[in-house]
DNA sequence: TATATACCCTAGCATTCTACTCAGGTTTAA
DNA sequence: TTAAACCTGAGTAGAATGCTAGGGTATATA
C-alpha cells in the first residue's frame, strides 16, 4: 500500500484544477504557486495525469491543463492510482503468491483492506470535494494569498521598470 | 500513511501466535520457519510488540512468547500501529499544518480516510481471524510444511549422529 | 555447574522509493 | 521573434525497508 505525499500532491492539483475550471486551461505555474509543490515535481506528476486520461494539455502562452471530463466522473482513487500505480495493500498485487509462491495466513485480510480503501476513494469525485464547504474555504484563502503575491510582483515590477528607464 | 511487509509480518506473526495459543510460550524459531520471516528481523518487530505490551516473553529453554492479553481483545490496528508507528494518512500527522503551517486543499479529504481505515482494522481482532475459515486451511497447510521439515531434519540427525558414533 | 535454548539489543548495510532539481527540449499565441 | 507554457530524461540527497551480524542475558535441564 502506497499513500504519500506524491498521491496527495496528485489530488491536491486535480482539485485545483476542477476548483478553477471556468478561468480556461490552467497552467502549473499557478498550481505551484497556490499549492506550494515544486513546478517540475508537478510536472512529473501531470505527465503521468495525461497518461492516464485524467487531463488534457493546451500548449503554448495562455495553455495550460484542463480535465479531460465532467469532475462528476473523476475519482480520487483513479488519480491515485494514476501516480502511484496501486493502492493495493497485499505484498503480492492480490495474486496470493506472497508466501514463497503460495498464499500467506494474512493475505485474505489485506485484500478485504484493499478493497475497503479502494471503495471509500472511489466513491469520493472531484465534484464532491469542490462542494464541500471547509474546502472552499481553503480555496478562497490560497487564491487571496496567490493574488496577493501577484500584487507584491507587479509593484515590484513597476519600481525596477521605472528605476532603469 | 505506511503500510508495508513490515505491517504485514507483524500481523502474520500475532495470528500465528493466536493460533497455537494452546500450546505454551511460541518461540520465534517456530514462528520464522512457518512463516518464512527472517528470524533476526522477527526479534526487531517482537521488541516493538513487547513495548506496546501486545505479548509477553519467557525467557530460557522452553520459553517463547504470548499473547498478553486474550485474542478477542487484541486488533490488526494496534499490531500495525505498535510497527509502523502510524497508520495515519496525512502528511501532518492531524495537526493540520500541512501547507507551510496552515491547512492543505485536501486536509480534511485525508482525515476521512485515516478514520476509515483505522475504524476498519479496529473492528478486526485476532479472534475473528482466527475463527475465518480461509486462514484456519493456510494455518493447517503450514504447519504440516513445518513438521515435515522438521520430521527430515531429525532423520538427517539420526544419520549424521550413527555416522558418528 | 555446564550447556543449550531462547530472548534481547545495537550496529550496519544494500536496495528501493520519495521528492525533488537541473538542463535541456518543443509548441504556439501574441 | 519572443516568451509562455508544456514536455522529457537524467541525476540526487535523504529516508525507509528488510534484512544480516554479532554480540549479550536469562533459565530449564542434564
Amino acid at each position: 500500500m502506497r499513500l504519500t505525499t506524491k498521491g496527495r500532491y496528485a489530488v491536491t492539483a486535480m482539485l485545483d484544477l476542477a476548483l478553477h475550471a471556468d478561468n480556461g486551461p490552467i497552467s502549473l505555474a499557478g498550481i505551484s504557486k497556490r499549492q506550494e509543490i515544486s513546478l517540475s515535481y508537478l510536472e512529473q506528476l501531470f505527465s503521468k495525469l495525461r497518461q492516464n486520461d485524467l487531463v488534457s494539455s493546451v500548449r503554448g502562452p495562455g495553455g495550460g491543463y484542463r480535465l479531460s471530463r465532467p469532475s462528476e466522473e473523476i475519482f480520487v482513487a483513479q488519480i491515485v492510482d494514476a501516480v502511484n500505480e496501486s493502492i493495493d495493500a497485499t505484498n503480492c498485487g492480490g495474486s496470493g503468491s506472497c508466501r514463497n509462491g503460495a498464499t500467506c495466513l494474512t493475505h485474505h485480510l489485506w485484500c478485504d483492506l484493499s478493497e475497503q480503501i479502494h471503495d471509500f476513494l472511489s466513491g469520493i469525485s472531484l465534484a464532491s470535494l469542490v462542494a464541500r464547504k471547509d474546502i472552499q474555504e481553503v480555496s478562497e484563502r490560497l487564491d487571496k494569498e496567490e493574488a496577493l503575491q501577484q500584487a507584491e510582483a507587479n509593484s515590484m515590477q513597476r519600481i525596477t521598470t521605472a528605476s532603469l528607464g
